[in-house]
Formats: structure tokens, sequence, C-alpha cells
DNA sequence: AATGAATGAGGCTTCATTCAT
DNA sequence: CATGAATGAAGCCTCATTCAT
């Protein structure tokens, strides 16, 4: 690559980032255009040499964090020995990233847990089917956890949605209080409680 | 109530039912006030005789369906002679009620599961108020589960959440397949792994 | 037609005025919206309210003053006793209509004379079909004539061109006059010209 | 001129032949600087050491080009023993220039027929008088010509009118079809045609 | 109360032009 | 001279809101 390429590539970064920390402190239809230039230290006109309207800003804008992130959290959903240790190492990641980006994920989870009523700006359908596939991934855990005598003889699936979905809710609760600091007990116990269950354990006599 | 006022409430509702439909369909932002006004078969200006503006139409639609729902679901988390049994009806009724408003739900969880960046269309903060008072009295459900011995000696506020993730979750995974067909034995797989949790049992040879 | 309809009607003829006294005056590109809509004492959205677009707004406009004068050419075609009668009315109402419209002249010549580079503005292919049915009924009256004996039994299509070309050529020398009065006397020289031709006729001592 | 004069010269021409091109392909307004600089195979701030901005170079290739043209029809005009000859000459010389031209002729009748809105690019002033003196030139033929006895002793300004516009009219008649061939018996039929007009000639018994 | 035409602020986008390298 | 990224003024268009009827 040479100077000129890494340079422009450097700009282009910056904008995603001004993007970024507008989109995500306003929302796609009360940020503008004229917002994200400031932000980036540009004129609005520098921003269409890079990206060719608001809409593929926003898009790109999505790719890019979720290219940062899909390498962590995939490496975690294949790191331990186990598939429960898998499974427990890629669920505490999946919190390290959120913590991690907390401006970020304000975005996400408008985007992704929200129904989409708008088909230029958003996740593509190609981000969605690589998150499809990503549940893919994890329920092939489960399910060799099952096979390992790991987990319950029970739908892999349900496992999947009550992990991701608990996943989700905690971290909007965290959102929700913008105070919140992070608490990896708090994670733990969440983990451990979607092993055990809510039902209270027979005969401990 | 007198017949113009009932008259005046009944042109309200029809106002709130195309709200309804048409932000479902586009989501707030590319919903039109002259679309919403063509579907109640009222003028624009109709419209501003009954609500100040957009956002505060799209506030009290919200409301309107809120409040619909409500005495249903709380009726539910008191139906039943265990807690166990109030949350299992709680559990349910949740869907029946989703199942019945597809259209209002599309927006309900592009609203509440989102973070809110707009401070004048939305959830208000006495609706998500309400919606705490919910959780706390899920909570308290659990709690009494617990103290009845149903329920795991753990951390009741996590399995609020696991138990609300869960069921956005599932909810959220409908709505992506427009064909989606109900499966109520997979709402109550999705209830029982709840309680029994991910992990195998221990040998009960 | 009901009054709304009418005074709409009204509304929107008062734009396509404006419109043409803007156009004709700085052309089509130099002209803004904003211009058009304070010529016509309208705010820019109301233009949108008529209008489609500026393109549209152009193209209706050209189309509302062709409307107008074709009927008026069109019946001098058709009156007079014989084919050089008719086409003699012809070339004077054609220039009667010019002086009466002179504004409108301006932008009618830059369009029909000129090649068309932009397909969305400017006359419609319609409008030129129209323009060459014209012609055709032109040179249809010219062939009368070749066989009613009055015209030389040379090719109708080069008159046509030789016709048209005269008037068109004599309409733009006067529109590079800004102070050029109408001369009756000049047409009628030029009409017999075309008649007679350039060259000296034989010695008929 | 030095080398380095001699190659400035030629980067200019190029960017004039790149210029012809696209203006005349898209037109004045819907061209940008951006596509001339690529088809001259320079970039955009190049094209501003050349020219002080787009009228200019507008302006310049309008001129570059008549410039080309004016000595060739000056020449055909001069060439000839008598009157009509020359004026046979100057007539056909002209088909030719266009039929060599083509892509050029579609801006000059653009700018020429039009009448000019824009009083910064187009044909200036300057180009303007030359063209008229050229008239007068052609004026003067035809008075010779008249002395001469060649022409009829009519007034020599309709003339040039009619033949100026018979010409236009039929380049223009040519540019609308996009597959027209040359015919240059129709050129004759029309020169003739010119000479002899359109009424039928007297008892020639 | 209902209407719907008029309003105009606000946002997106383009592109001629500049200027540091 | 050549480059091409940066600039920002200018223009089109939308749509929530108002108000006279």
């Amino acid at each position: 690559m040479t100077r000129r390429e890494r340079e422009a590539l450097q700009r282009k970064t910056d904008i995603l980032q001004a993007a970024e920390e507008v989109f995500s402190q306003k929302g796609f239809h009360y940020a503008s255009m004229e917002e994200v230039a400031r932000q980036a230290e540009f004129s609005v006109g520098t921003l269409y040499n890079f990206f060719k309207n608001k809409d593929e800003l926003y898009a790109e804008m999505l790719h890019w964090k979720v290219d940062l992130f899909e390498p962590i959290i995939k490496k975690a959903l294949q790191t331990g020995d186990t598939p429960l240790d898998r499974i427990r190492n890629f669920f505490f990641t999946r919190f390290d990233v959120v913590w991690d980006n907390p401006k970020f994920f304000r975005i996400y989870y408008h985007e992704s847990m929200g129904t989409h009523y708008d088909h230029k700006a958003g996740f593509t359908p190609e981000v969605m089917k690589r998150y499809e596939l990503f549940m893919e991934h994890l329920a092939g855990e489960f399910r060799a956890g099952v096979e390992a005598g790991q987990f319950a003889d029970k739908s892999v699936e349900m496992m999947v949605i009550i992990f991701e979905g608990a996943l989700h809710q905690s971290v909007l609760r965290l959102q929700r209080n913008p105070n919140a600091k992070r608490d990896k007990q708090a994670e733990k116990d969440l983990f451990d409680l979607l092993l055990s269950g809510f039902a209270a354990k027979p005969n401990n006599n």
C-alpha cells in the first residue's frame, strides 16, 4: 500500500469514527451529514469523496465495526477444550466487546434487535446472514456439548435463543443506566443461571 | 360521556389505529403525517386537532396500545396458585399478546429494545417506568417462588433478565421470518428449558 | 369544474406563467426554483404541490404554451382557398404567434433548434412528434400546391426545410436585436422571395 | 516556438479536444470538469492551469473550432468566377465542414441558434461579431450577383436569411436522425430550389 | 371540527474551484 | 507544471406544521 493509499484509508477511518460517534449519539435520522463532517473535522464535500451518500456512510460504518469484532468473538468461540468452555469463553468475550465499544453497541442494538424499516441504511442482508451463520456455529457448539454430555439433550435452537436473549437483555439493561459499571461477577452469575436453570434442584437432601 | 364526546373519542381511536398501521409498516421517520391521515380517512389538519404533533401522535399511539395490554398481562401474572404457575401464565400470555398484535410489536421492539435516540417520540419515561415496575412485579414472583422452594436460590434479577431476554429474542426471531406460524409446543419447550437450564443433569441413576 | 378546481387550475397557470418568465430570462439551468417561486408569489413548497420537480415544471410549461399555439397555427394552415393561400396564411400566422409571445420563443428556439442534451427536461419526444406531424401537414399542402400547378414540381421536403429555415432564421435575427420592431413588409418580402427564388428571371423582354 | 511552448500548446489542444468530445455529448451543464479531465487524461487541476474556469474552457473550445473552420469557408466564399459560383461553393463547403465535424456542430447549433441565456459561457460577442461580418460578406456576394444580373433584384438581407436558414434547418434535420448519411444530391437540389423558388414557372411554352 | 393548500426551515448532495504536495 | 483531495456555496426537494375557509 502506498503512502497515499495509507493516508486515504486513515482519513476514511477518521470519518467512520466520527460517524460512529455522531450516529450513536443521535441516531441515523437525527444526525446530519454536516454534523458528522464537523466531528470528523472535514467539510461535507469530503464525506462524499469517500461515501456515496448518508445511507452508505452509515452502512459502511456498521460493517467496519462488525468486521472488527467478528474475528475476536469468532476466536473466542473456538478457544477452550470443551464445548462448554468455548461457549463460556464466547459469552464473556461478548461482554468484553460490548464494554470496549459502548458507543457502537447503542447503534448495534437499535439496528439488530429492532425490526428493519429502512432497506437503504442499516444492516445489509449480508451482515444479517453473517450473524445467522454465527448463531449456527453457536448452535453447533451446543450440539457438540449435548453429545459430549455437558448439555441436556434439549433443543439447541432454544438454547441459542435463551443465550442470545439473556446477553442482549443484560446489555440493554446496562445501556439504560448510563452510570452502570461493569460487574464481572454478575456476568458469571448470569452464565451459571443459564446452565442451572431457574428451577430449584430436586432432592438436595 | 355525551354523544359528542363519544364520537370524538372514536375519531381519535381511528387515528391511533391508522397510526399504528402506518408506523408499524414504515417506522416513525419514513411514515408521513399525510400517510397516516390517508389511512385514517381524515385530512392532515384533523390529525392536528387531536394531537399536538407527530411525536405526540406516535407516543400516544404507543401508550394506547400499552394500556390495552397491561391489564391482560398484569392479570396473567396474578393468575395461578403458585409463583411458578403465575410466571408460566405470564410467559404464555406474553406470547398471546404478541401474536394478537403483530403490527404493534414490530414497533414495540424497535422502540423498547433499541436505545432511545429521540427524546421527543418513542416511549416516554413514564412508560419505561411502568415497564420497570412490571419487571419488579415479575422479580417479586420469582422471589416468592424462591421462598416457596420452587425456584433456585439465585439472583431473581438475573432470572428476570433471562426470562425477558428469551421472550424478546424468540419474538425477534419470529418477526424476521414473515411466514412464521405460531408453535405453542416450542413456547413450552422454551419455558421448560428456562426452568431446567442448559446443563446436563447429574447422573440420577 | 368546481370552484376549488378552478382556483387550483388558476394557481397552476400562475406558476406556469412565472416559470415561463424566469426560464425565458435565465434559461433552465440558471433559473432556480426559489426564483420561480418568488416570481409566482408562492413559496418553493407550493411549486412542488403542483409539479413533481424542476424538470417537470419546465416540461409542463413548454407543453402548456405549445398547446396554446397549436390550434392557432393549425387553423391557419387550413384557412384559405388554395394551397398557396393556406401556406401564406400559415407563414404570417407563425410570425404573429412569435411576436405575441416573445418570451416563450426565446426558450422555444433554444429547445427546438438546439440539439437535446437533456432527456429529462426539454421537449418530450411526444412534442417533437407533434412538430414532425405538423411538418408533414405542411408538406402535404406543398404537395397539393404542386398538383394544383401553384408550386414547381420539386421536392416538397426541401420546400419545407427552406420554409421552416427561413422562418426560424428570421426570428433568431430579430431575437438577437432586442430593439427590433415588427416589420410586416419584410415578412411579405421574405415570403415572396421564397416563392420566386434568388435567381434572376430569364429575360422576359 | 520553443519545445516547451510547443508541448504546452499540444497539451492545451488535447484538453480542447477532450472538451469538445464531452461537451458535445452532454452539453455544457451536464458535463463536469472532472469528466473533461478524465477524457483528456489529465487531472482537474491541470485544466485550471490552462483555463481560468469552466466557462472559459468552453468558450475557448468554441473559438478554437471556429478558427479552424473560418479560413476554409472564407476561402470557399472567394473561390469561383462569378458571385453565383462563389455562393454555390460556399454553400457546399458549409456542408463539408459540418459533416467533417459532427460532434462540434451539435454544440454549435445549440449555442448559435438558441438564444443566449448565459453570458459567461457560450459564444462571445466577438465570435458573434465575426459571424455577422461573415454574413455581410455573403450579402456582399449576393449584391454583386444582383449587379451581375445573376440574382433577382431583391433584398440581399432576405437572401442571406433564407440561405442560412435553409442550411441550418437541413443540418438540424440530419442531426435529429443519428443514422443519417450524407446525400450530396439532396444538397444540390436544395441549392437549386433556393435559386428557382417554390413557385411554378410561368408558361415556358 | 374538518379541510388541504401554503409555508419554509432543514437536510442531502453536487461540483467548480483551490492549493498543498 | 501536474495532481487530486478538500472545500463550501448553492440548489433541489421534503414534509411537519399552520391557518383561512
